[in-house]
DNA sequence: AGAACTTATCTCAACGTTCAGATAATCAAC
DNA sequence: GTTGATTATCTGAACGTTGAGATAAGTTCT
């Protein structure tokens, strides 16, 4: 079997754990466990955002391109390739959410004077009031998502997190 | 804008959270920061176990599917149920890649006897043959994953990860 | 037994992404 | 300046998931 914290709750991973220590009790567990709960915690996170967003009338990836172009300031304004840098997908699927948003009347496209390549996506007055609005409420959430998590906790997890970034060459200037 | 830690280098999300500091400062940047940089961790984690799954000729879906069906010992054997709550993904999903699988001669559905709405999805001897193989390197691949952290760090992450994920109620039993 | 409810799985349309490729513009070098 | 390579974006088919709903079987209560 596998050693427990006697004085912690179990999680589903520990029972992942503990059929494989039954089954292959070669492979070795501690890397099975932390990628296996890295991914499970993901998907609690993503769904815990994705209602928040949804109280807005907005998908995650909506909410990705409006804050990306928020946080970049004034005039809130980013070529395709920034913001799909920032969102790590592919540049059709920036093409298909700046078209979603467009029809929002969220964002605009529109030309780059520097570059006839390049489309210049801006926030729009009411994609500016959308955001603004929701970004505090998005905050409190993820506060909320981290509860369990005293401040030094949270300190130590985000360098720990940091450090895999890095190692992983999560290192882009935007 | 945000105090750095000077000996370590920046990653994408330190640039995030300034221009946050610079554009709406009076958002708490810690929780943007944790949160930003699991999802994004996540990314690069899915991106290299998906490289690895390819080489044997598997999507990450069903690379799942065979291990948690090895896992669960002998005779290999869960009904679909089972299978989602350990995905974490939908039974139409679970429908579709048991239908793969099963194509693929790695599954086969079998009635369940004592439960005739339930189906039961077993490995076949190609398919445990398969997920056998692949064990060993999918867990040296996730060994390189993590091998930024010494082993006391990764057992620190380990800790603070399942504290948040029992918070998050993730502790159904298998 | 029968009715009402719950559970297990499958079906299928809608949706967003990826991947490959197309188009068009810019840059580098000769 | 023209050729060739690179960069920026869009297009469209293929794919996997979700979400709602259908079917069928098991369960509970009277």
């Amino acid at each position: 079997m596998q050693e427990q914290e006697q004085e912690h709750e179990r999680d589903t991973v520990d029972d992942i754990v503990d059929q494989w220590s039954r089954t292959r009790p070669e492979l070795n567990s501690q890397p099975i466990a932390l990628i296996g709960r890295l991914r499970r915690l993901n998907v609690r996170v993503d769904t815990a955002l994705r209602e928040y967003f949804a109280e807005h009338g907005l998908d995650s990836s909506e909410f990705d391109v409006l804050a990306t172009l928020r946080r970049s300031g004034e005039p809130y304004e980013l070529n395709a390739r920034a913001l799909l840098k920032s969102a790590m997908v592919t540049s059709g699927a920036i093409t298909n959410r700046v078209d979603r948003l467009s029809a929002k009347g969220l964002v605009e496209r529109n030309p780059c004077p520097n570059d006839r390549r390049a489309v210049l996506v801006r926030l729009t007055p009411a994609g500016k009031d959308l955001i603004d609005a929701a970004m505090p409420g998005h905050v409190r959430n993820e506060e909320r998502i981290l509860a369990a998590l005293d401040p030094e906790e949270r300190v130590q997890l985000d360098a720990l997190l940091k450090k895999l970034l890095v190692a992983h060459g999560d290192t882009e200037r935007l």
